[in-house]
DNA sequence: GCATAGATACTCGGATAGCAACTGTCCGAGTCCTCGGGG
DNA sequence: CCCCGAGGACTCGGACAGTTGCTATCCGAGTATCTATGC
């Protein structure tokens, strides 16, 4: 039960596409020095986030990423389960039906009561990440955090200052 | 985010154990013999149940294992996590405080809100599987099911009859 | 001055090594039962 | 018949290989831009 680390890089590169204006880009060199990430391990990431229809890519020159839709319409789900698939985190084997008290398969009509409570868990799970969206954790972020975010998608030559 | 195949063998045999009159110790070929896993291994998983405290281990023979504490006092999140850990799901490594937009530690007094939205599902898991005890499973096992394991337990070398 | 063709540089995408963790297995330490001998 | 002691068998516990998946990296395909040339 570890969630792998890309998790955190995408929802915090997903979190920064969201500052963007709408139509601005951001290629996944900005992204990386964005967050001081190994430039082509994020790529493999930010691709899972394309396969899973949570952004857009487009190559060439003045190419990059944007978010296939609304921040308001992304949630943390989107993305953690880009990273991580939607299979969920318990598959019952039916060890119920192995063994010597194994119990016949006409008599399993009901689901198991173990993989029942886990399976609820992981739906809690799901649940609390689809409540929140990419624009809810915007509007946590400090204004300054924002600002400077800002400034870096439309120009990653200059870094902003430290905020004093 | 992929739970150990443990996890279903541990909180099986917690259940199968919460059947056992108290007092009364199965051994680990027992407990593989109920389910037809192969002992070795289930000898692992029992054993980070004992080193949790969720188990009690007693040698020699006529040992075996028996719940450290009444059914009713061991949650379903004591079991599993004894096999995978108390360490949450998710870590926050801080990259926020990393690259060309580094907020200063000064002014990250409170907590990465992607983290914290990530902690709360996590703690929604846990509170999931902390309701629930082996009580409660057992008590929606078949009345069948239950005798089978009781005799099981009470005597493995002759098999019970398989239910009609 | 303008249009066009070519070269260029930058982007994403898939395929390829390295390492950690889960999976699976074995053998040793300890304990209780059993069996044999002696009283 | 009862007590004692040695042997054996069964138990758990820790230490040791094998395999899958995450970590990390590189190079190729494609495209918009820029430049130089011709009109």
């Amino acid at each position: 039960m570890k969630l792998s680390q890309g998790v955190e890089w995408a929802l915090h590169c997903a979190v920064t596409l969201a500052e963007a204006d709408a139509g601005d880009l951001a290629s996944r060199r900005t992204l990386a020095g964005y967050y001081d990430l190994p430039e082509a391990y994020l790529a493999k990431h930010l691709k899972s986030l394309v396969r899973a229809g949570v952004l857009i890519a487009s190559p060439g020159p003045r190419g990059g990423f944007r978010l296939a839709r609304a921040p308001e319409q992304i949630t943390v789900l989107d993305v953690v389960e880009a990273i991580e698939g939607t299979t969920p985190s318990f598959v019952c084997t039916e060890i119920r039906q192995r063994g010597a008290c194994a119990v016949p398969p006409e008599r399993c009509t009901a689901p198991c009561p173990v993989a029942q409570i886990m399976l609820d868990a992981d739906r809690a799970w799901r649940d609390s990440l689809r409540a929140v969206t990419l624009a809810d954790i915007s509007g946590r972020l400090s204004e300054p955090t924002r600002a400077r975010a800002k400034a870096w998608l439309a120009d990653p030559s200059t870094p902003p200052p430290p905020v004093s």
